[in-house]
DNA sequence: TGTATTTTACTTGTCGACAAGAAATATGCC
DNA sequence: GGCATATTTCTTGTCGACAAGTAAAATACA
């Protein structure tokens, strides 16, 4: 589907159109609409974009030191799989993120970082009343990058960026489908508590719930990848 | 100095340009042979290479992606400055990333990874003997980053390499003139303890170990530094 | 002489075209 | 028909040239 996004031969800014579509691909990837082993084809691009290849590739270089494409040399390009062999991996640094950025949020915020955490929980609350499934993925991942930014390590900040992207990508496939249409309240009630342990600066409190928060996403997407596993051989 | 190193125009293979731009650039950055804030001008590259500015250009996005550059729309592209304000988030990630990658590698190792580590702890230690302290830097690194990778993750590993390489470049400012021409024993010996603990799987040691030998390295840094500004107010 | 404005010089951003490499297709040979 | 080889086709990699934008130099003016 993706109704043909041709923003085309509109006068663009000059230096605007790489960012335009790094964007627009790592989104694209990233929801899935480009799976893992599509094929990304530069002149098509330039075609639909109506530009040259040149800033094309730009952007596909970016997009291959950050992991989301791999391109075999003389040959096609594609979007990367995703590493199901080393999931564990994963989950491991994702919640080891997920406990320093929490911990370093409650040291380190200011007022206006909680404005802005309070607000995209609010927006993750909208999407999952909304049951609009892409929404909720991606405003659960800015929730939790926004209390990682509040932090104020950009280090941490670049990996948990990018483990959250990836998130995103493992998410749309098993996560959101195990909720089974139900709305997934224990998550709400545990975002609340860690904004809370953030604004009270509880150092110890902010590092156990977000312990438990990632456990528990861990412990949701291991079933639900179970049970995939059962159906695949129950075919 | 550094005589011009023009590989010119020899016959390349189609594709290896850019890896080659890429990876001499970022050594001379890191070794600080392009100091922070140096411009970096594609037509010399071009000219030094004997290629077009297409293939530097693309080694220039990388280097960008990866921050060791900054590009300025429109204008002039340079090295980027090292944020000395924020170094205590560097040096809390780089502690946390010791301690995870060796206390995996303790857990995951195998023989081939331990010869490997141990050839490197050798190299560092031939560099350490000659007095040679950019190859002292660079088999540092090696070392440590042989050490994540028998760890076996690679979301750790891409972290610990960035902080490593940034490292390369405090290291080249602060660290070994810090040694006043002394050899670096206690380094050797906390490599050799650190080694020993990840051979035996004692995961604990490796942490604790690790975590003494980061500390230290902060230490030391912290006392160089500390020291180079008193000199700046005597002046 | 000092300031505002135009001009110049230089760097980056983009383009269209061509060359090289690899897979798919066609051809020749048995 | 089956296999090895040549040809075609398609995509990527590289190039040289030009356009756009910025800073510095030169000019005009009070």
């Amino acid at each position: 589907m993706s109704a043909s996004d041709t923003t085309a031969t509109a006068e663009r800014k000059r230096g605007s159109g790489v960012r335009m579509v790094y964007e627009l691909l790592r989104d694209q990837i990233l929801d899935l609409e480009l799976p893992p082993g599509a094929i990304v084809d530069e002149i098509q691009l330039a075609d639909r974009f109506g530009m040259s290849r040149t800033p094309i590739r730009e952007a596909l270089v970016r997009l291959a030191a950050e992991g989301l494409i791999d391109t075999l040399p003389n040959r096609s390009t594609m979007v990367s799989q995703i590493d199901f062999a080393n999931l564990h991996t994963f989950f491991d640094a994702l919640t080891l993120m997920y406990r320093v950025t929490t911990r370093l949020a409650a040291e380190h915020h200011q007022p206006a970082d909680l404005d802005r955490i309070r607000r995209l929980q609010r927006a993750y609350e909208d999407a999952a009343q909304a049951r609009d499934e892409i929404a909720m993925i991606a405003t659960n991942r800015d929730f939790h990058y926004a209390i990682a930014e509040a932090g104020r390590n950009r280090y941490y900040l670049s990996l948990f960026g990018r483990l959250l992207d990836e998130g995103r990508r493992i998410l749309r496939l098993y996560y959101y489908s195990s909720f089974e249409g139900e709305l997934p309240g224990e998550y709400l009630r545990e975002h609340e508590a860690i904004v809370q342990a953030i604004a009270a600066r509880d150092i110890e409190a902010a590092d156990r719930l977000a312990r438990a928060h990632a456990d528990q996403i861990v412990r949701q997407i291991g079933k639900a990848i179970t049970r995939d596993r059962r159906q695949d051989i129950a075919i």
